[in-house]
This record gives C-alpha cells, structure tokens and sequence, in this order.
DNA sequence: GTCGCTCCCTAACAGTGTTAGTCACTATCT
DNA sequence: AGATAGTGACTAACACTGTTAGGGAGCGAC
C-alpha cells in the first residue's frame, strides 16, 4: 500500500511475446484472411504462436477484443477519408461513400464494427475529421455531433443490410445476383389481393440496383441537412465555441 | 418416380409434436423470456418437448430458423401499425417511431432483425402498410421502395447501436447512464491540440438524450423526402400502375 | 536467496451447431 | 391383413467455442 508495490518501471521486463498492439494485429490479420466466423480466441493466440487463455491476461473478454479490432480497422481507414475541401456536402458525400467502400471491401469489417461505439485513436481520427468538416460548414456541435453519429449508423446500418444477404448466397453457393432476386420472387408471389402494393413493388424492392439505394438514402439525408440552419462560415478557425448558454 | 410417389394427403398426418408454426412461437417465447444469447437449439426444442436434432427435420438452419423469427417478429408488431391519416409526414414519423419503440421493447427482436430480409406474411403486412402510405402520398414506386428500405435500415441500424452499449453495461453491472458518460469522459480525455472539435463535442457525442439523436436523424431524413418531386394526390385506388416505359 | 510480479502454460468445463444412423408410427396400396 | 414407404422423432457423437482454475518459469527488487 506504500510506495514500495509501484509497478517497477512500468516498462517492458522480459519483453513479453504477447502486447495489446500485436493482439490487435494479430485479430485483425485473422479476421482478414478467414474472416470473423474464424476469428477465436484460439485463432488469434496461434497467430500470436500462443495459447487461447493467455490473451484474457491482456482481454478480459472476446468482446473486447472485438472492441479494439474495431477501433483497429477505422485506424486503418484513415489515411483514405476524403480531403476537406470546403463544399460539405460534397465531403459528407465522398466521406459516405468512402466509409462503405471500406466497410464493403475490408473482410467482415461491418460485422465488427456495428453498434459498436469505439473510444480508441482509430475512432477519434475519424471523427475529428468529420467534425472539422462539419464546423467549417458553420454547423453548430450538437447539430454536428448527431450528424457525425447519424451518418455513421446510417452507412454502417445500410451496408449491413447489404452485405447479409450475399453471405448467406455465397454460403449457399448460390450467384448473388440469383440470391436477391429469388427474394423478389417470393414477393412477387404473395396474393396480389391483400398486399396489392407490395407485389406491384416486388422488383423494385429488390433491385440489384444497390448502388442506386444507398445514393437515395444518403442524398435524402444530405438533403435534410441542407435545410438545417447554418451559422455563417468561418474559414480555418476550428473549434471556437460560439454559444454556451 | 410415377404418380404414386405423391403425398398422401400433404395434410396432419400423426399429429407431429412440431409444426412450422410451433417451432416459431416456441422460439419467439425462448427470445422473450431468455434472449438471444440463451436461444439455442437445444434451449427451443426443450420448449416443445423434444429433443435438438429434431429441429433439423422443420429447418435447415439456426439461420433459418431466426429467419422466421424475424418474420414473426414483424408479425408481432403488425397491430401496432399508425393508422392511415393522409399527412405522410406525421404517418412516417409514427411509424418510424412505432417501430423503435417495438424494436426497443421487445427483448433482442433488433439483434434477430439487424440485416435480415424476411419473406414471410409479417414483413408482407408490415410493407404493405407502408407502401400504400407512400403510394397515397403520391410517391413513385420506385421511390416507394427506396424509402421504406431505407426507413427500415435506418431504425433499425439507430436501434442497434443504442442498445449495444446498454447491454454492455448490463453485463458489466453499471448503471447505463453512468457507462454511456464514460465513454464521453474517454473522449473528453483525448488529446486536445490533435483533436480540437473531438474533445469540444465529447458531451455532444455521448449525450443522453437518445430521443434528440433519433429525433434529429429521422425528421432529416424525412425533410429529404419532402422536396423530393411527387404525383398528385389520388386517393383509394391503391397501386394502380402508372408508367411502364 | 527469497519475495513477488508478470505472463504464459496445461487441463478442464459447460455449452454450441450439426451430422449419422436408428426406429416407431401411420397412411396407403396390394 | 400384410407389405411398403414416408414422416418425424430419437441417441450418440464430433469438432469447436469462450472461459476459468491452478501451476510454474523468468525476472526485478529487497
């Protein structure tokens, strides 16, 4: 209890094999290469050329774990987040897209990542350049903070959607395209007397436009936004508080 | 191979201890009462007197299982459905939030519903509802569609990750509010000279008013609608079909 | 040298989804 | 009535999961 149980030197002792950042790479690699249905506590520890319960000496759970990787892979989609340019919506467009591309090309990324709420560097880089953007724009910090955590749910949500269906279709060992529009034909199926409007929709509900609704429902929104009122724009400032009340 | 081969009478047979549709309210009670986590199939088939195996011979799946679960949640939901009014705002708007507040109370429905695309007779009611709002409306079919995918995507997406962090906190036995203020302590922690606009809008970020943030997402999205161009208004006829170029 | 901390180990537990193979029961056909 | 065939349950088992208990090697500090 006295100055004597201080952690000696707080520094690396017999250079342990397993850190937290090569726990987090190590996770990440797995979930990459096989994916986050391969991703255990025992895949990671033989990543690390370790066993299963040694990572709880550094995790206490498989969640968090699953919380690091998460703030890991929005750290490794940094460096491709659009430049500020001084048009938001066009920022807040590119920044949209860019994040599902990622979310649509990095292996299970979205399945990690959603609902979750990471507090680590990845998610602070993120976001503080989407927040700059915001305030350039002359929107005020709470407008800014539900847009930021909106668009974030609002991708992440949509991509989700997205992707599940693929999944199930390539474990099926199905075409993707066949997968989606046998579900159109399942609607197309229903009595045309009680859901007379949702059999005359069938095709466009299930469209393989897919790119097309999620431009709808980004633009919508960014049309929303466009109506919000704005303070006037102040260039290169940064985080001047304006009111405080 | 010849016109023997034919089911009997395809009807009750012995009386089978397991239907479709048994199977379904069997799992839909375990959901209830013991949630996801807890929703095995050993756990279900116990609710119907039997043993797992035997659940392989009603669905081919977990996965399909949940499938119908989430179709039968939907079903659940289907009473609570806002009324017709004319105002495709205000309708919007309730359903939207209609479907959280269900999304919300009943235990883990958004967890089985989070990416799913059900086919069966509770997303039919739920679609069509909704579309013959949008038709009335006079939106197009294919907007139609956009919207109440989109819609659906964006509850469901919001839902999701305002639970996650609750549920976290319950396992953990802290007081949600408590948890959801740390993580806001967290970022309020970080750096200030990297990350001015994160640091100043940490309060804004975490806030608790988790109604002002769905509130905030959902009348965006909505004003986004309504700028979007329209027919005029025909009201009764239900989807009478209108260009077919 | 001994204490105590760090950090990995082996062994094990309870539980998971899922398959293989079996067998009773019943409706139908001969 | 007896044979046939399909339905729908069963037991046994497999490979795997997250996680805990307890042990012990290596090292710094007294």
């Amino acid at each position: 209890m006295t100055g004597k149980g201080r952690a000696p030197t707080d520094g690396a002792r017999r250079r342990p094999a397993v850190t937290l950042d090569a726990l987090v790479r190590a996770g990440l690699v797995v979930l990459e290469r096989d994916g986050l249905d391969a991703l255990s506590m025992r895949s990671v520890a033989a990543e690390l050329g370790v066993r299963a319960p040694s990572l709880y000496w550094h995790v206490r759970d498989k969640e968090e774990l699953l919380d690091l990787l998460a703030d890991g892979l929005l750290g490794i989609g940094v460096p491709a987040l659009p430049p500020i340019r001084g048009d938001w919506r066009v920022e807040l467009r590119e920044l949209a897209w860019a994040f599902r591309g990622f979310l649509n090309h990095r292996r299970d990324s979205v399945r990690v990542l959603i609902g979750r709420f990471p507090s680590g560097p990845g998610m602070a880089a993120v976001m503080e350049h989407q927040l700059a953007m915001l305030d350039r724009a002359g929107f005020g910090r709470q407008d800014a903070a539900y847009i930021t955590y909106g668009l974030g749910t609002l991708v992440t949500g949509f991509v989700y959607g997205e992707q599940r269906p693929v999944s199930a279709a390539v474990v099926a060992g199905v075409p993707v395209r066949e997968a989606v529009t046998a579900i159109g034909d399942a609607i197309a199926a229903f009595p045309a007397d009680t859901y007379p409007h949702l059999v005359a929709t069938a095709r466009e509900l299930t469209g393989p436009h897919i790119d097309e609704r999620f431009e709808f429902v980004l633009e919508r929104f960014l049309d929303g936004l466009a109506v919000l009122p704005r303070n006037p724009k102040h260039d290169g400032g940064g985080a001047t508080a304006a009111e405080d009340a």
